[in-house]
DNA sequence: TATTGTTATACTCTATAACTATA
DNA sequence: TATAGTTATAGAGTATAACAATA
């Protein structure tokens, strides 16, 4: 099936978020669905193990505001990583009502595996000059850098 | 809470991938998101309105193979839209076991609203200077040209 | 026999609302 | 009263397997 939407675009940026957006939807989706079937992860499984760092306990509601979604949600997908031993729920020691998240050993290794094989660059990518590499990378964080991330 | 991954990255090309990643996280999906949910459609309804194309009908298992799902998914998110008068199934003239997919005029509509509210750059891209929007696009299609896409 | 789309089944994700235990 | 997390519920998405109609 042909690409979504029909061009003319208001502005260089405004096409260069289309061919983004066309390079996740072609390689980055592919490439992480095949990824978390290898690992036996759902996709909200493997974002919340994305979201979780290794050694920073967060609050449930913490990682719900992460991936979007309501606190409700967060109880089965951490119930479901509890019982495959990748995180744990710990009290907090301020507040009774708060569960801390806690990635195990075991979640700490499905989860630098899962980072592995998402950050290769895609073929695309890869293929470009080592000046249009270069280029690209810096041009992109400006960009961030202009939006007060990082 | 903070970025998924740790740096130390392989090239400028997984950096600059990295970099896109979190520009989709933050930004593409904050806005489909909300862009949906104006339209009452859920998220494959919408992936599905936007790989039909108006005036070009496909069979089911076209689209099922662009959603990246199985055939019978298919049937149901078909069956909502259809009951929504966005698109319609019709016979197909040589092989009587294909339904061809026709996006409805109210489709069309729909379709083209949704794609109107996700064309806009985001913030980080449209602050950037017309200089480095330019060279972000141009780089972008070449990336796209060299791994023979368009 | 093989293929297209549907149905049946079971599991996961999702939001909403009601509940608990804390604060 | 308000908040963190759970439970209950209902709707939607997902893959697998079995099926009907057609090729």
């Amino acid at each position: 099936m042909a690409a979504a939407a029909a061009p003319a675009h208001a502005s260089p940026a405004a096409e260069a978020w289309d061919l983004m957006a066309a390079l996740m939807q072609r390689y980055g989706k592919a490439r992480f669905m095949a990824a978390i079937a290898e690992l036996g992860l759902s996709p909200p499984q493997a974002m919340a193990l994305r979201m979780l760092r290794p050694e920073h306990p967060v609050p449930m509601s913490e990682l719900a505001g992460a991936l979007g979604c309501d606190n409700s949600n967060v109880t089965g997908i951490v119930d479901r990583l509890e019982d495959r031993g990748l995180v744990e729920r710990r009290s907090a020691p301020h507040d009774r009502r708060v569960k801390m998240l806690v990635v195990t050993a075991r979640g700490a290794e499905v989860r630098r595996r899962l980072a592995e094989r998402l950050a290769a660059a895609p073929e695309p990518l890869a293929r470009l000059g080592e000046d249009d590499q270069r280029a690209l990378r810096d041009i992109l964080r400006r960009a961030l850098e202009l939006a007060g991330e990082r």
